[in-house]
DNA sequence: ACCTGAACACCGTTCAAGT
DNA sequence: ACCTGAACACCGTTCAAGT
């Protein structure tokens, strides 16, 4: 399959913004580098964003591609290793997560469409996961939550600097991840001991999310 | 104490950051936002990234401010409430928190000892946590990583729409936060009745954080 | 020491015109 | 349907000049 002319200005467009982040890729040195003039994107995409936010699909594309290979494999990739997955990605490719995960507001019905793919995938993972009992029993969703949470703050905090900054420990967002598993771990054993009541159900709402005074 | 020029110029920056993002921070819109010309604000900063660094300086120095009041109180502040609190302040101040947080990979040392002052606060707070046996036991410092990682993770993923999108839990970062207390609570309760085998101590690494392949 | 107005290079976007 | 070159408005930054 050739590359059409769209792909090849997603793929430059791509190439400027891990090379030298959002602020090099402009129009003019993305159609430069397809080889076109800086405003042949605007026959394309209707705007700047919109280019961007198809480097977010095809990001995100690719991903549930790999996810899906694994998937195919025996055993079934666990939730731990989706969330390493995750955090080794995004250390990979600083600028390519911090755009997937950063805003797409935007509608993009495809984007939507493979992002609830790869979530369904993590949510089985977990509800596996809590039948071995290595995760504690409850809503697998906000257990999926926590998780997903957990990786994107670690990931985040790690990239900008903001990560264990005087630690002697120097613990990295993998072993952040390993730490939670291990304790959730932890926990799920304890409950098994004790008297079957859910965290994070519906009827055990800890907080309110309103807006604070 | 009267509002000197430099600080009525990041004034008007954090103001037009909150009402537009970053590219509503132009250096023509805030000089004329506080009456000066647009160049003005050459004489006070390098540039504009230095003038983005004074307000997220601005911003930790008044969190700060707000954590010493807290402290005062008796009894002081929780991890939790560290924690809780966090996710308050960057879903009412979505811009600040994105900036403050994002990169302020220059050097500013007055930044950075505020920023250890907050740590040296949440770090306090973990131990006596542990204390109490409502976290479990382990490097403290790697246990505030896990803390912090969480608290901004769930935050920049409800900002980004990223969170619980089709779950009818509808939980909020607020709640996740109160689920990774729980969870921890349960793993402390756990670890007391097992051999004490710590874990994120030194001595149980569990993964490399090395570049994968 | 601080401020101004003019100027330069760059960028996103639009438009008339070509094939 | 797709592309080009010129043009416009805007922005960060620099500079000569003022007080």
């Amino acid at each position: 399959m050739v590359e059409s002319r769209r792909d090849s200005l997603i793929a430059a467009a791509a190439a400027l913004l891990d090379q030298g982040g959002p602020a090099a890729v402009t129009l003019r040195e993305v159609g430069r580098t397809a080889g076109v003039s800086h405003n042949a994107p605007y026959k394309h995409f209707a705007d700047k964003d919109a280019l961007l936010a198809a480097v977010a699909g095809r990001e995100l594309d690719q991903l549930a591609r790999v996810a899906r290979a694994r998937a195919g494999a025996t055993p079934q990739p666990s939730a731990k290793a989706l969330m390493t997955g995750y955090v080794a990605w995004a250390l990979r490719y600083p600028e390519r997560f911090k755009l997937t995960f950063g805003r797409w507001t935007r509608e993009e019905p495809e984007l939507a469409a493979t992002a609830a793919a790869a979530h369904s995938m993590l949510l089985s993972a977990v509800a596996t996961a809590q039948a071995q009992g290595d995760l504690p029993p409850g809503d697998p969703e906000r257990l999926a939550g926590l998780l997903q949470a957990l990786a994107h703050g670690a990931a985040d905090l790690a990239l900008s600097g903001h990560l264990s900054e005087s630690g002697k420990g120097r613990a990295g967002p993998a072993d952040l991840v390993a730490d939670l598993f291990d304790y959730l771990r932890l926990a799920a054993a304890e409950k098994a001991s004790q008297a079957p009541v859910s965290i994070g159900a519906a009827g055990s709402r800890h907080h309110s999310d309103s807006e604070p005074s």
